[in-house]
DNA sequence: GTGGTCTAGACCACG
DNA sequence: GTGGTCTAGACCACT
């Protein structure tokens, strides 16, 4: 039995980041929280498209994307489905990506003149609503 | 007395962010590192497109948005310098960056699979080279 | 100095793959032969596109998935070039992909009756297309 | 004598394949592989359709596209028979076929980094498990 | 009904 | 000039 999922998502027009990213980064971390679990159906392209008032093509997208990094699984005719998470990059890779994320998170905010505390304390609040889930 | 800096930047043809972005970051880091010191001069804008083998439009471009954001100050016919104190930014505009950055730092790290605890070090080793300097 | 490719490619209506794939496994193979190398440019999106008389945004999308395979660079205003080639994944998705390939390849040429050396060896004759080049 | 044959398929939700191709891919290797034999009757549709838990329309479309290519037998009234001997393709159509599956496979493998004799051992593994059951 | 592909055309940021 | 995003609408295969 497959659950349908809700997908509390909303895109914020004020946002920067692309409709697509929003979306993305919305189910990464409903996936990665354990609000959403392998198995799990998601909202099809044309309803989500209809929910959120955005073009079926862009949800398509964001889909496609998801699916490329493993996050989703399309099963043609059915729908897309929460995969299960395996680890699909090398070291290397990830390690790469980390420094990379790192490095542009800190002349992000460099020259905020936060204390470095505060800033630490802002990520690991942010990070711990996922950690906590999933080993939950 | 004005010193006129070196500015040990590279253009990284693989790094993903934009020329402009890379100069940007760079010079930042530089200044709140204490690499440079207010006061100090900065390259000419042909000068540094020259060293750097890119356009000077893109310069006077990250030229034209440190200035905006008052890490740099224009002095007519001497060029430009590191500005004595940065111009403050409003706590809602600071707080609203920060949040972001933290959010879409979160987003790209999340599914790497790195424990908490290594991310936090990773951002704090990188911050703390700011942090230090500043206050020495 | 950067070289710009020539890409011999082109599109075959009558070939059952969509025309994104066979954009990307042209693309794909001249770079595993050796006749793309790192740092080369690719044509333009929208001249490819008038090359091959599509649609721009099919370009697009053939681009777009062989950047995120780490196939290819994404420089903003200044075009797409062959990435170095590194190891993304993981031994395990490698050994998963490997499989999956080898399952479908076999299913798709079971029953057509031919003698297993004769399947080797066309296996093999493709293959050493890229091997050879690439050590070269 | 007819043997009603048991079918060991099993639809796997993380395979990438559409369900039909699953299920024509499972019947083709027991064929070739001797564990069905000319004249096994076949499960009914209804029947797979319920051990499957899938649509009958799925399990209809599977077993008329093995009819065409010649696998299966329609006795009308009686079921679905295991050929005595499949239609043969034309030479032509063979080949193409035989030189569309490689090309697609060694598209698929390019870029994982395999030695190419790796890549042969897999699929000579793959393909022996029918070659040496045919002509026992 | 589901997702996937392709076309067409507008708009934006970067160099 | 470059690529990237979004919209709009048509068509296809699979269930």
């Amino acid at each position: 039995m497959t659950r349908r999922a809700l997908l509390m998502l909303q895109i914020v027009t004020g946002d920067p980041r692309p409709i697509t990213r929003q979306i993305t980064d919305g189910i990464k971390r409903q996936i990665a929280g354990g609000d959403l679990l392998p198995g799990d159906a998601l909202p099809s392209v044309r309803g989500l498209a209809q929910q959120l008032s955005i073009n079926p093509n862009t949800v398509a997208k964001a889909y496609a994307e998801l699916t490329a990094e493993g996050w989703l699984l399309s099963r043609t005719g059915l729908g897309l489905f929460v995969a299960e998470q395996r680890q699909r990059l090398s070291d290397e890779e990830r390690e790469r990506r980390l420094a990379e994320a790192v490095d542009r998170f800190v002349s992000d905010v460099i020259g905020l003149d936060y204390p470095q505390q505060t800033i630490l304390d802002r990520v690991a609040a942010d990070l711990s609503n996922y950690e906590t889930k999933k080993t939950a």
